[in-house]
DNA sequence: TATATTTGCAAGCATATACTTGCATAATGA
DNA sequence: TCATTATGCAAGTATATGCTTGCAAATATA
């Protein structure tokens, strides 16, 4: 049993996709995103430790405080593997495709960078 | 700290995720499966029992065999949680796009039924 | 400067996880 | 019927995981 540090592993604890989903909305420092859970700062810490090493966090210090950003692209690596499957549990192969239409649409008329 | 066993936990283990991918080509028996792994057929077979817990894995007897069929319509929900942050990893949407290109082309003049 | 705040590090603990070996059960086939 | 094959169940073990508490370092504030 090797230890494993993934992506697949980082998003398969349920405190860790709520970590995610809290950071996706807006940068939050390490105590802000600790208040939200009846656990300790140090069990939340260890969490957002992880999520870094998984390149899905990444840190802003802004004086004593750390920003936690999220930074998700590895969720790819997810989003592909799943979407191999997606064939198997829907045929809605087609929907996707018509939705990455509309997203790369909006990519080039948009607002895009 | 609650035993889970969701579709985010059993996904998590790289055997497991081989598991689906063997089963998901075509359904295989048991021993089968766990003639492809270095560790003991127990391992799997534990392996396996998790995965049809969640429900990814169904279970046809064939006489005193066990096939396991792939069903993986509870990938769904990973998709699902996976999309909603697409936004945050679009840059490798093309990357994406041209595999869904790849696999409809083989849908269309694969084997496929 | 003294105190409060934000955070990391370390040690310790209980449970989960992944694995093993041994044995039991059921179906198949000689 | 008896050996073989496919498989599950149970017990045991090592490591991982998620958590806690205590303490130290760095920054901010009175």
């Amino acid at each position: 049993m090797i230890q494993r540090r993934d992506v697949f592993q980082a998003i398969a604890d349920p405190t860790r996709r709520q970590i995610i989903n809290m950071v996706a909305a807006q940068p939050l420092n390490v105590n802000t995103i600790a208040d939200s859970f009846d656990v300790s700062r140090q069990a939340i810490s260890l969490h957002i430790k992880i999520l870094i090493e998984c390149e899905l966090l990444k840190i802003k210090k802004q004086g004593r405080e750390r920003y936690c950003e999220a930074q998700l692209d590895q969720l790819n690596e997810v989003a592909v593997w799943v979407e191999q499957y997606r064939q198997h549990f829907e045929s809605k192969l087609d929907n996707l495709e018509t939705y990455l239409d509309k997203l790369k649409k909006e990519r080039q008329h948009g607002k895009q960078h």
